[in-house]
DNA sequence: TGCCATATTGCACAATCGTATAGCAATAGA
DNA sequence: TCTATTGCTATACGATTGTGCAATATGGCA
């Protein structure tokens, strides 16, 4: 019997490779299928690395979470800050960028439901959903100020927070039937159903988000 | 030792009263934590007779997820009965009983969730949601059709479907929003909201969704 | 080059998993 | 009231689970 040959990483190296072996697992086999051995399997390691890094399988499975949600949320805040031009622009970038690809993602669909389904129960996973819904709130609340001023409409806070729910409300549905993809209907429908729904929550001119874009692919 | 005294439940009786504790436990525990024996004794029953009844655990999971969506979209046809009215009224119920309780619960978002995680993955799973999708999909564009025509606007398939996708969206997302209840709003404007942005989305005149209900709670 | 700190492996352990099976007991029908 | 049916319990089995611990080989540093 030889033992099996390996390379010491780096603790960051290490963390992230068994984070995303993680949830590669909990993608392809739910949460009840991602087992430690097959995790390590999934990482190239042998089991007993877990611990050695983050004291508990379970811990790991939170970090794992956390892991995916900062990804998420950093992606969102990116696709904000593009295209800093007319507000319009801006909303309506933000938006597409949420119902297409990268962002539209079975995979990352498939890993946000399972974990979500913890959320009632379990506080820690709790805590970190609530914290990026309401950093994905505000963010949508921050691009809606500005447009509902350029065209000179109201825009106290309540009215911003409410279009936000709205629009979040959306814009989440629609990432969640694109990502399913049942195959009723094909996908490249979704930015412009998005836009055309949206301007239409905010009450805008027809065509306000989907002109700016147009050309764009 | 004496052993447990029992009663004999007729077939259907035992079998819902399984199923409902799978959910129960599902919902509680996750699919990880819902195993046979727990499942049993949220039942009342010992491990055993799971195989009586469904063959196999998994087969038992996977006709309490039938069983749950069977519920599900049995409300929401329901909902969509009522009132048979001004089609703006049929419409304006069916999106209110959509984001009120009982079709708003966090214990139903949190085994919806749980499920669609194995969507991606398990065929079973796969065909089960597919087939409410397609259901819930035609349920509003039979909503939407007559409403349209109501207002002399066009009504083609095709329209009727993209509104009906992007409808299908803002109240899948208001009810996930509410239902994980993170606390940043009262889930009382939900149906505020909802019918608001309802008729921004179908661009009708402002109060179409709202006023057929005024009054009502 | 050689040594040392430690990242990593390999294994054992108890607990729990799903389920197959044998037999008890509750109930319907005679 | 007796009997036959079978719903249900109880138990055992092998496989798998998470994890604690000892041994080891690796890569950085003197």
């Amino acid at each position: 019997m030889s033992r099996k040959p390996f390379q010491r990483w780096s603790l960051d190296e290490r963390r992230c490779a068994l984070l995303e072996a993680t949830l590669d697992s909990v993608a392809e086999d739910g949460l009840s299928g991602a087992s430690a051995r097959r995790i390590a399997e999934h990482a190239g390691v042998t089991a007993g690395l877990i611990r050695h890094y983050f004291g508990s399988k379970d811990a790991m499975v939170r970090a794992a979470y956390g892991y995916l949600i900062g990804q998420m949320t950093a992606e969102a805040a990116q696709s904000a800050e593009e295209g800093g031009e007319a507000p319009e622009q801006h909303l309506a970038r933000f938006i597409v960028a949420n119902v297409t690809a990268p962002n539209l993602s079975s995979r990352k669909v498939a890993l946000w439901a399972t974990f979500i389904g913890r959320v009632r129960t379990e506080p820690d996973y709790a805590e970190i959903h609530r914290e990026s819904y309401r950093e994905f709130l505000n963010l949508l609340e921050t691009l809606i100020h500005p447009l509902l001023l350029a065209f000179e409409r109201p825009a106290d806070p309540v009215t911003c927070q409410r279009y936000a729910i709205a629009l979040n409300a959306l814009i989440d549905g629609l990432w969640l039937e694109g990502g399913l993809g049942h195959g009723l209907y094909d996908t490249v429908l979704l930015p412009e159903i998005a836009l055309s729904a949206a301007e239409g929550i905010l009450a805008l001119p027809a065509d306000t988000l989907r002109r700016p874009l147009a050309g764009d692919g």
